[in-house]
DNA sequence: AGTTAGCACTCGAACTTGGTGAGTGCTAAT
DNA sequence: ATTAGCACTCACCAAGTTCGAGTGCTAACT
């Protein structure tokens, strides 16, 4: 059975409406919101078609019918056309990713916040782990008459800070000098580089002050932990309590649980990697639990080299053409942003 | 008409019953399960008074009883015994604050969250505001070869970090130099501290470097502003879902809504503020949207002024007893974590 | 041959009806 | 003062009913 212009008039149709309204969409309904210039008899023989190709389905018997897993498939590579950004969301998504760009954990998280504010869905947004597993700063600062400032920052700008309590802090230009020195034995080190030499090297340079080795190391490691982990920022959850696709409680909790396995979410991103979007309708997803939802990411890379995730999950009738053009546009602003980061670390070496 | 002993005992069993099964309490299963030695028709009499008492109330005619508000109340005020902690409990709520404690931030997230877990309601935590409006330490640290860090702590130990881009970066010793001189400018000042006068001589210790004068302002304003607004950490919303309360997603969603707005949740903490631990039932809230839950409330202070506020909020049909032993247990905690950083804070002057 | 009007049919949703059980209030006996 | 007994109420459930949106099929029309 061919899939003459006409079927697919009527495919977009059922798809535009059942994406809009949630409702199984009838013969009936085209006919009168469409004008495509036939009766709902000739929709029907059609829909029929459809049917028969797999295309859309009956929710029950005599009932409207609701596009399959596989129309919204046939849409998405087929029909849908690509919605440009509107220059308000454009400029909303530029302006969320200047506001601060200092930290990449606070840009993720901001990015996962706009993303859900501005589509209705959930995002979850994976951190960039590249050059994170070194140490590429570290320091010590003067904080008050008990406590030293550690700071330590890794590849992509990962920054943590360690307040470190003692009896007396030495002196300014001791606390310089010995931050230096710490520095020059730990820069570059990995987590797992950090042996018993270079740990009596750092004894050596902390001279009479041997009681911050032990907080030292246990912030490095803390922090190295922190940065190999691959971090996952949700936001927007709730939204789904709007849809009607989950009115019944049961089936909002249990996405919401399956959300909550940040290891499924993990997983689901790392697969994603390489294509630059990946679009997964209902049953395409193998997380159990999601079969009714249809999720999008998008990677975002510096370079080569793949750098993080950006997903939205929704329901099957979810809209694809603003997922996907906010999406793009959230992902070029966040590879500008990383390019500038990027461009330092390399003048560095 | 008189509250004796034995209607109190009906009371105690009527409120335990409905905590435990949030259905109606009829007065048949008290006879039952309770052994008070008294018939169902005797426990129905003295139920008629209890619900002519205001005490307990008829969800439809012909129906058990449920607790009403003032039911509770008495019950709160009069009835209900202090529970312990049990020491795993005890335990546990050490380990949280004893895991992180170098950031106030951190550490308060992880309070909300450790608190979500152990009473299974939503809890709320607000960070201390106190010293916060002056800048305590502020320095600089290079990063790479096109960015230094600015490093800015105000009181209670806030920390943020900024990443600055510059062209070429100075020697590690003229930051050292730049940042002990931007210190001894900048140290006790507060945003409205900063004017012209405070700015030239900035200007004057930055030396060749005027073009981090502007990005230096705007990461202290960035920091001030957010040191000063009292941040709401939510956890544990989602535990809500699993009370029949809310099975209808409507109420659900509603009360998602209230708790989302943080300013009526700011709001309610402030009132709270100067009680050692507060309890709002149901009506007794003033927020609309909350009329249906209870919120328990409990400041942490540190010496006389009063810092910040832990809330928990569940179905007025809470655990009054153990949400407020692990509150009680929490805050004191908390209590210690911030008598260690002040004392830091008083040696420094 | 393709299109359309018409009609019988299907099935979920929404409403009605009757039975059941948990619960009450009241009264009379203990 | 307490309790057994009884009539009564009302939510809840299952079965039956109606209604309407929708289909598939057929016969007539272009």
């Amino acid at each position: 059975m061919a899939l003459n212009d006409r079927k697919i008039q009527i495919l977009q149709a059922i798809i535009n409406d059942y994406i809009e309204t949630a409702e199984p969409v009838g013969s009936r309904t085209i006919a009168k919101k469409y004008n495509l210039g036939i009766s709902s008899a000739t929709i029907r023989n059609e829909m029929s078609d459809l049917e028969e190709m797999g295309l859309i389905l009956q929710p029950h018997a005599s009932s409207g019918r609701i596009p399959s897993d596989m129309g919204y498939r046939l849409y998405v590579d087929h029909l849908m056309q690509q919605k440009e950004l509107s220059p308000e969301e454009q400029k909303y998504l530029q302006s969320v990713v200047s506001r601060d760009i200092s930290q990449i954990d606070y840009l993720m998280e901001e990015s996962a916040k706009a993303l859900s504010l501005l589509t209705n869905y959930t995002t979850f947004v994976s951190e960039p782990v590249g050059q994170r597993t070194r140490i590429k700063q570290i320091r010590l600062l003067p904080l008050d008459s008990t406590s030293l400032l550690l700071v330590i920052a890794t590849g992509d700008n990962f920054i943590k800070n360690h307040v470190i309590k003692m009896d007396s802090v030495p002196s300014e230009e001791k606390i310089f000098y010995m931050g230096i020195s710490l520095n020059r034995v730990l820069q570059g080190c990995s987590l797992n580089e950090i042996d018993g030499a270079v740990i009596s090297r750092m004894q050596a340079e902390l001279m009479e002050y041997q009681e911050l080795l032990q907080p030292i190391l246990k912030a490095i490691e803390m922090t190295m932990r922190a940065a190999e982990k691959i971090q996952v920022h949700m936001s927007g959850t709730k939204n789904m309590l709007a849809f009607p696709e989950f009115a019944d409680i049961q089936k909002a909790k249990s996405l919401f649980q399956t959300l909550e396995e940040k290891d499924v979410l993990v997983t689901m991103l790392e697969e994603s990697k390489g294509n630059d979007i990946q679009i997964l309708i209902g049953s395409e997803n193998s997380v159990q639990g999601m079969k009714d939802c249809s999720v999008i990411t998008a990677t975002y890379k510096m370079g080569d080299n793949t750098r993080g995730t950006i997903g939205i999950v929704g329901p099957t009738r979810m809209d694809y053409s603003q997922v996907i053009s906010v999406l793009n546009g959230m992902v070029q602003n966040i590879e500008n942003v990383l390019r500038n980061l990027s461009d330092g670390n390399k003048k560095n070496t």
